[in-house]
DNA sequence: GTCAATATTCTTGCATACAAGATTTGTCGT
DNA sequence: ACGACAAATCTTGTATGCAAGAATATTGAC
């Protein structure tokens, strides 16, 4: 046994929904699990209350498991709280970051224009995800931070969409570049008006996102 | 068997983590709790995962669980994420609610009058919890709310404490009043800065905290 | 008497077993 | 042929069993 077999389960089915691999409504059969994984049900039950626990899935008493769908709305509202959240992850990471932090945000910096200027989307998406998390360790808040990373992931299947439509990836590197500027000269509000216009999802945006899910 | 065994369970410990019956650094024994709730381990060791899902309690491998404690630190830092979701949802509240919210909020800031002029910080502390949940619900974000109660949940014991100290009840039933106001005026900004510094710690609230967690 | 190595006990992690509720299938009546 | 009731089947919820790792006690050497 390598390391934890609950664990593994639970990241393994947690990607599986990530990545569209179970898709919302879908139900999850525990012996079903349990044979595809070569283990017995307790640990695959476990690893399902842990994904319960997370809000990712449903656990109706005595009928099983099954993907929640968000729905439109409400990943509106998650995009909502995230950008507060990345909001005060920067006003604070202006105040208190240090040289390795600069140096951290720097790089992922420089690795997304890389990504940007080439037109690679899907690099952009993980040198994005570095940008972001050395904004959350340059807060340093773990407590902030460990939020602001259970929120990305559970947010991730539905940036990476965004991140298709027309111009997107340019735009937000350009955000990204004023943001920089922000927390590294120190402006803690700046920092935090432009990390919350970047994440939220204004206007058009969120058109965009409807018309992308619906047409999954 | 009435509903759920293991929902009994996690609210059980989970209450019992609260309240301070299992202490910080505490060991959780599976066969132990097992016995004391009259059931098998396996329900019990479910609940345990999902407080672990939590964060409530830390479970180590082929170590067993124990009741995690946050520090003086870390609980600011809760603190701090906590004002930032506050200050969210009142600014949502500010402009979204609606008469039924009005009326919730009016009601349960009267509440919190009474139980404030009678000296009564227990009865206060209920009524404060009831006069955020209506500002939460009038933020019309279901997830946002959810967030703040399950935050607000994992607070609980500290803000108890902080009610406890000389004239908090007081001054936070005055910052109760302004909030109100500027919510039911639709002033977004100003309902979300109120809040934001009514739930935040700053200051001697800070070494107060410290003081009377050491003191336990 | 103290430290260390080993043996014993205890506890967790996973598998299997069994009971009870839910779902499906089958049969009968209209 | 359609609907309703009943039986069979399937699935979940809980209990128990067994193996492996960690904690503890014991014994021996110095």
């Amino acid at each position: 046994m390598s390391e934890n077999v609950v664990q593994r389960l639970r990241d393994e089915i947690e990607n599986g929904i990530i990545s569209n691999d179970f898709a919302p409504g879908a139900r999850l059969d525990e012996v079903q699990l349990a044979t595809r994984f070569g283990v017995s049900r307790t640990p695959v039950r476990e690893a399902l209350m842990q994904l319960n626990a997370i809000g990712l899935i449903e656990i109706r008493p005595r009928r099983g498991a099954v993907v929640i769908d968000p729905g439109p709305h409400r990943i509106f509202e998650m995009f909502e709280v995230m950008a507060e959240l990345e909001g005060l992850a920067g006003s604070l990471a202006a105040r208190r970051f240090t040289d390795t932090d600069r140096t951290a945000i720097l790089a992922a910096h420089a690795d997304c224009e890389r990504s940007s200027s080439a037109g690679n989307s899907d690099a952009y998406y993980y040198d994005n995800e570095r940008f972001h998390k050395a904004i959350y360790t340059a807060s340093h808040s773990g407590f902030l931070a460990e939020q602001c990373v259970a929120l990305h992931r559970r947010l991730q299947p539905y940036r990476r969409l965004q991140l298709r439509v027309r111009n997107r990836v340019a735009t937000s590197f350009a955000e990204h570049g004023a943001i920089v500027e922000a927390i590294l000269a120190g402006d803690a509000e700046q920092a935090r008006t432009l990390l919350r216009q970047h994440v939220s999802i204004q206007g058009e945006r969120f058109s965009d996102l409807v018309a992308t899910l619906a047409s999954r």
